[in-house]
DNA sequence: ACGCTGTTTCGAGAACCGTCAAACTAGAGG
DNA sequence: CCTCTAGTTTGACGGTTCTCGAAACAGCGT
């Protein structure tokens, strides 16, 4: 619980956005997992369901989908590994937070620098 | 070659960010893919030297990665199936460029809306 | 102390993914 | 037509991921 992110945020914040330039082999190592974090549809519902609020505890997502509590839990530790969310125990319940700062790094990525005025036929 | 995405970029915006309000599950079922297709290490590489430019040849990735032919031409179908990449043959050579709004799209889908006022401890 | 509820961890099976070599397709140039 | 180069497709192997039930763990209430 609340286990440093294997994901180094600090890495990731040093990136400009990857339309800028090409992206060195070693950043991709550790950019790429947060991706992939976000590369499963019941991850992605989770991620948004936690980013559109303060926080919100566990009890309120698992209902939300159709599969056993063991099966949400998994994902939440993927989202917490890729150094997405964060999570703490109140009592009995446990609530997920997203990690603001490695989220917007992430949406920074994928900024588009210039409107690349290559009018595509 | 030239296909269409397997990815329709109107499902996709559609979306407002993920942390506006919660993801619908048909919604999550179409964005998903493309986070996924940027979930490893070699695509995201491929991603960025395509976006870094207004377009490239196969022949100036390969060399790029220790890999085999194939395997680059099997993740750059991944990404064209994700609807983010397109390709056309001229001659001998196939180009490959971004799709522009394909991409820019999934960009705003990591906008944070609001500055998230809850200084995290 | 005991049981009850919420959450995570463990173990296993099925499905998926990354990689390569080999075979195939597309075009250029004789 | 033949051959050469550039890319893609196919088939296979090994590793990873998704899912579940069972079990373990953490607090609360009695």
């Amino acid at each position: 619980m609340s286990k440093q992110p294997v994901v180094d945020p600090d890495l990731v914040a040093c990136c400009p956005p990857i339309a800028t330039r090409r992206l060195e082999a070693n950043q991709a190592e550790v950019i790429a997992p947060m991706f992939r974090a976000l590369g499963d549809p019941v991850r992605l519902r989770l991620m948004s369901m936690i980013a559109s609020v303060p926080e919100i505890c566990v009890c309120d997502l698992t209902p939300e989908f159709a599969l056993s509590g063991p099966t949400i839990s998994h994902h939440l530790k993927v989202l917490r590994d890729a150094g997405l969310v964060e999570s703490d125990r109140r009592g009995t319940w446990v609530w997920y937070r997203v990690r603001a700062d490695a989220f917007r790094q992430l949406g920074a990525l994928l900024r588009v620098p210039a409107p690349t005025a290559e009018a595509s036929a």
